[in-house]
RNA sequence: GCGCCUGUAGCUCAGCGGAUAGAGCACCGGCCUCCGGAGCCGGGAGCGCAGGUUCGAUUCCUGCCAGGCGCACCA
């Protein structure tokens, strides 16, 4: 709920403050800040909604008992006319906290008006309630980034999952989001590929995936390296024809590197991700960022050539006198090698320059394909008036002239390759992805953003921890360059890999000591969870459920509520643990649709849902999809809340209230995890109360207000899942 | 060797310097002709070790022990 401009509890703070400030307490050194000020949910309902020990910190410094301190901010309190509608008693208690007993009645009213009102905007993150401005400005996440070599799988979907729900965190808060996709199709990340293609000669099973296919692939050509050295032998070769480019090897590798790039798209839109911009390493070189930042740099004074020591003959970046670099025995980091080539570091550096619009030099786009939301997707490319007609070249197999002709086009459906072929089954594929998703795609003109792509105030990049130190000297380099506050605002969104639990392992049939706590993944040794093979598995466990309960729904709402569950648990699980947190897959856990997971909270939504249909006159056969009716007696206006709540719509109201606080607080510490909290709580708020008091059979007032209760909650559970990526079914 | 992160219930995880450290899973026992049993109620068991700061430490600091990850002219 908002108050006065800011969520529920930033409003408790500052009254909390301002009592602080007004009463005889006031010393110069016992007014903290509002934000400062501690406010805690007490362990017993008994000492009130919420309670403070600020007078505990105070006393040591004024000098004074705690009870007395806490007795004169009671005083304090009570005189606040702001305070007054809202808190009905407040209380003082043992060691020396005050307590406060909000209005039932009162919250309860104005959260059922606010989420009834304000319906899919409600738990918007308010102005006044971040430390930064809410709402100024563009963010830039970068996440997904998987390498277009193999099927993507469950670390990737970690980055995705917690990238995604960044983006729709901040959309919250009223920032302008842009979100891209790295594509590394770099030779060397393909090259195993091409060499099982070119000198194994290997090709996909008839039906097989190609990003399946690849993933086996990449595991064979690693496995056999070392037995055969013409192997390493031929990678170099084919890595050579793919530099040099203009060549059948280099347009295989783009083709390769596209083929997969594709499937991951398909695999995150399944899951509910879309991305505004695919940016391809290879365009960062080509269009020769590298040689433009190498230039700035070198201008900056940010650049050294090294005439002695280790890095003789290297372009570096002295960090030695840069917090956290001092340590290092070699703190500088080469940029440029010996043989002048530039390094990765050297790329993303430039590319990070790019993403804060001062870089200097800009890509060409051309849209790549429609997403199953109906809005394009884009891509950069190197030519202005790049006509990619070349089936398996970037921009999609057709012209993309901007009409849902090349949409189809673009995502295979308007081209027919020959059956059997590599081609044949990607088209399939993406013929799936997009008739699968169930989207109420508009035929949007493919416009590109107004203000351009790039160009943000602040640059998230989601990464796992082990990039730590790259992402580190990205942001000791603008702050080299002079670029102070891009380094300031570039952000590692860093987080924990997921291992396998020994019994996942095992079931993938890797080799697993006895002892093991947890086992990494390794795509060269291809042990590891397909992100797809998940998703299939929690979706055949799902429709095994929903049609045992739904005899009467045909094939195609069974999958459809059986796929929104899949995502609903797979997702939930991706994002629920905090991002220090290894996550130890298994596979009993991620597709457990029991206590604290997805399907519980979408299973609170769909009951809630089923409350509403009743009273709003539904009876017969209920089919997925159909849009929940506000029931009549709502739309006459806000309900009245009886004098006495029972404690269970009490607590219901209090955690409804919550939802903009539970957002802001994600934002501000840079948890996902934070959201999953909320949600769970939510959901045990609402199934408390559905147990404990009757609804539809109440008396005709106090239905009408629990009502308004399962009507608020049932927006806030479907907005708090939206930020999750998570489906809110009706019926389940 | 240096740096970063993590040690909380049998397992997987929460825990904002504050009151009786919380969930889920697993296990055991219950749930009324009642709005959906993917639910609810009840049961047991825990802060790696040792110091320190503080009125108060699972939380902050130091040391030790154990585990993970970094420390490229790889990407």
């Amino acid at each position: 709920m908002e108050v006065a401009g800011t969520t529920l509890f930033r409003f408790l703070q500052a009254r909390l403050a301002g009592a602080l400030a007004r009463s005889a307490l006031r010393a110069p050194d016992a007014r903290p800040a509002a934000r400062e000020v501690p406010l805690e949910v007490p362990p017993d309902p008994a000492f009130g909604d919420w309670s403070t020990p600020v007078a505990l910190r105070l006393a040591g410094r004024l000098r004074r008992p705690p009870l007395d301190v806490a007795a004169e901010l009671k005083a304090a309190l009570e005189d606040d006319p702001d305070l007054a509608p809202w808190v009905s008693q407040i209380t003082v208690s043992r060691p020396g906290y005050v307590n406060l007993r909000l209005d039932g009645a009162a919250l309860a009213a104005a959260v059922v008006r606010q989420a009834l009102a304000r319906r899919d905007r409600y738990g918007d993150v308010p102005p006044g309630s971040l430390d930064e401005a809410v709402g100024q400005g563009k963010v830039l996440i970068e996440h997904t980034a998987i390498n277009p070599n193999k099927a993507a799988h469950i670390g990737h979907l970690r980055n995705a999952c917690i990238g995604d729900t960044l983006a729709r965190l901040y959309r919250k808060a009223g920032f302008r989001v842009e979100v891209q996709n790295y594509i590394d199709d770099t030779g060397t990340t393909v090259a195993d590929v091409l060499v099982g293609l070119e000198t194994l000669g290997r090709r996909p099973e008839p039906g097989q995936r190609w990003d399946y296919f690849c993933w086996d692939l990449y595991t064979e050509v690693n496995a056999r390296y070392e037995q055969e050295p013409a192997l390493a032998e031929a990678r170099r070769r084919l890595l050579q024809l793919v530099e040099e480019g203009d060549n059948d090897v280099a347009r295989l590798g783009r083709l390769v590197a596209d083929r997969n790039a594709r499937w991951h798209l398909w695999t995150m839109w399944r899951l509910g991700i879309f991305y505004d911009l695919l940016s391809w390493e290879s365009d960062i070189i080509a269009l020769g960022f590298w040689r433009h930042a190498f230039d700035v740099l070198k201008r900056g004074g940010a650049l050294q050539f090294e005439t002695e020591g280790p890095n003789a003959g290297c372009w570096v970046v002295r960090l030695g006198d840069v917090p956290g670099f001092e340590a290092m025995e070699n703190p500088d980091k080469i940029l440029v090698r010996s043989d002048g080539t530039a390094t990765y570091t050297a790329k993303d550096l430039a590319y990070q320059l790019w993403k804060f619009g001062v870089l200097g030099r800009d890509f060409y786009y051309q849209p790549y394909t429609r997403q199953p939301t109906g809005r394009w997707l884009w891509s950069t490319v190197t030519d202005p008036g790049a006509s990619h007609q070349e089936v398996g070249e970037r921009g999609g197999e057709g012209e993309a002239d901007g009409d849902g002709q090349a949409a189809e086009s673009a995502t295979g459906a308007g081209l027919a390759p020959p059956a059997g072929t590599i081609l044949a089954d990607l088209v399939e594929g993406y013929r799936l992805a997009v008739g699968g998703y169930g989207s109420e795609a508009q035929g949007e003109l493919a416009e590109p953003p107004p203000e351009g792509f790039g160009r943000a105030d602040r640059v998230i990049n989601v990464i796992d921890i082990r990039q730590k130190y790259l992402q580190d000297v990205l942001r000791a380099g603008l702050q080299k360059l002079g670029y102070e506050a891009q380094a300031r605002q570039s952000v590692h969104f860093g987080y924990e890999v997921v291992a396998l639990s020994p019994q996942a392992a095992r079931e993938l049939g890797a080799e697993v000591d006895e002892a093991a706590g947890a086992v990494a993944m390794a795509g060269r040794k291809g042990i590891g969870v397909k992100a797809d093979d998940l998703v299939d598995l929690a979706r055949q466990k799902a429709a095994t459920e929903v049609a045992a309960r739904h005899p009467e729904w045909s094939a195609a709402e069974c999958e459809r509520v059986a796929h929104q569950i899949a995502v609903g648990a797979v997702r939930y699980y991706m994002t629920r643990f905090n991002l220090q947190t290894v996550i130890v897959f298994d596979f009993a856990d991620a597709l457990n649709y029991q206590g604290n997971t997805g399907p519980y909270l979408q299973y609170a939504h769909a009951r809630a849902a089923s409350i509403l249909r009743k009273a709003a006159g539904g009876a017969g056969p209920v089919t997925p999809g159909a849009p929940v009716p506000v029931p009549a007696e709502l739309e006459a206006g806000p309900p009245e809340p009886p004098a006495e709540l029972h404690p269970a719509e009490a607590a219901l109201a209090r955690k409804l209230a919550d939802l903009p606080e539970a957002l802001a607080r994600a934002i501000e510490t840079g948890s996902p995890a934070l959201v999953c909290d909320y949600a769970y709580g939510l959901a045990t708020a609402f199934t408390d109360f559905y147990e404990a008091v009757p609804v539809l059979t109440a008396p005709e007032r106090v239905r009408t207000f629990r009502l308004g209760l399962v009507a608020a909650f049932r927006q806030s559970m479907a907005n708090t899942l939206d930020v999750l990526g998570i489906p809110g079914p009706t019926v389940m």
